[in-house]
DNA sequence: ACCTGAACACCGTTCAAGT
DNA sequence: ACCTGAACACCGTTCAAGT
């Protein structure tokens, strides 16, 4: 439908996703997926949503991708790859490197939100091992014995992969809170209206903290929670 | 189909999903879901399946559940009700008890899949609160300063979430790995061919702790880490 | 009021047919 | 070799029609 200069403007660098390039490769589907789910979220991305934003079929794609799960696997590894690489290399102190890789993976997936839902969703994928690597690494400089380093990165790990995990889920479930006190009292009223003899906890909660509290330094709360368990175990 | 003794063994206890039922109410329609997501897994449990097994149309359905994800999370309810009534109640040690609760939740979702899932998907859910106070409820008892608590039980839950998440992810992709170590030899393998220079922790983990662990113990080991945190920061 | 089941508006994935 | 897009085998959900 649209006419196409054919390569006159090859030397041009800049990616322009309206008109149809070349060639089609995993790397621009996978692109194009990343700006699908950035834009208007996970529910977003089909087959044929992809396909008219590269203005091709639907089947075409299968020739670059195996299936959703590798496209999905591949878009969450770049993501990744690019807040491992900003938070490694310095040599900071191993608690800070830690901390900063933590704070960077949540403020990743607080951006994309589909991070967290596909992290949580295949223990095995590309990223983990680069999650585990960014998280586990400081350890090996620390007085950490040797059999514990494992056990210590997973927890790390699972932790992140849950606070986040969380907040993704939160932000698909309610994608545009403009007040957010207005929606944590809300919560709070629901939790109040437990029977306060068999939720204690909850009320007190419910009360005090709920209303006020910010994720992200709740997140930051628990790295050193964590931190602290590794210096007192040692 | 199948003729009814209709009130005929009305004194009897014991529930028979094969027979259709008087009628059709949200309970027994949670009930068979469960038991279709814990004999066939998650991507089994459709409203067609479960309305052939309730032997009812599909639309009835919604009489009596909003839609799928209030049938999800009402059956999540369901299970995490039964895992936190034995795991509450007792007197014992604020730190055992956590350690209790947590393995608790940890082993209802190795052997309920779906639930991890479900958890990880919904943090507003009504199993959320129940959670929380279980983790949270032996603070109160401890010297945890009062405004730490919430980011404390929070911390526990997003690691417990975390951790049976991935568990639960394991075991949906893997459904039955009847060889673990060769299993794990596979990953182990997978990452050995990682850049050693880019992945030296992980190339040690696949090389001496990742083909022998166990998750069970490493899911406590974890739990006891954040023990030793709380312990340490007050 | 509750149930029925066809119909609707979608999915991911496949595959014969084109270039 | 790569692309096309109709077709297949499903979904969750709705709703007119029954009892």
């Amino acid at each position: 439908m649209v006419p196409m200069a054919t390569g006159v403007q090859r030397t041009q660098q800049t990616q322009r996703t309206e008109r149809r390039a070349d060639a089609l490769s995993k790397e621009r589907i996978v692109d194009a997926a990343i700006e699908i789910l950035d834009a208007d979220g996970e529910s977003a991305l089909t087959f044929r949503a992809l396909a008219a934003r590269l203005a091709t079929g639907a089947g075409a794609i299968y020739h670059h991708v195996a299936n959703k799960n590798d496209l999905l696997s591949t878009a969450v590894n770049e993501v990744v790859a690019e807040v491992v690489a900003e938070a490694a290399g310095g040599d900071a102190e191993p608690r800070e490197a830690i901390r900063a890789a933590a704070l960077g993976l949540f403020d990743a997936i607080d951006a994309h939100p589909w991070v967290g839902t596909q992290l949580s969703q295949d223990p095995w994928q590309p990223a983990i091992p680069r999650i585990l690597e960014v998280l586990g690494g400081p350890l090996l400089t620390l007085d950490v014995s040797r059999c514990a380093c494992f056990d210590t990165a997973s927890a790390l790990m699972s932790y992140v992969l849950g606070a986040a995990g969380q907040n993704a889920a939160n932000a698909r479930v309610h994608p545009h809170v403009t007040d957010r006190a207005a929606f944590l009292g809300e919560i709070a009223a629901r939790w109040t209206h437990l029977d306060p003899a068999e939720y204690p906890f909850i009320h007190q909660v419910a009360a005090v903290e709920l209303p006020v509290h910010d994720d992200r330094a709740q997140f930051l709360a628990g790295v050193d929670l964590i931190l602290a368990g590794i210096d007192a175990l040692q």
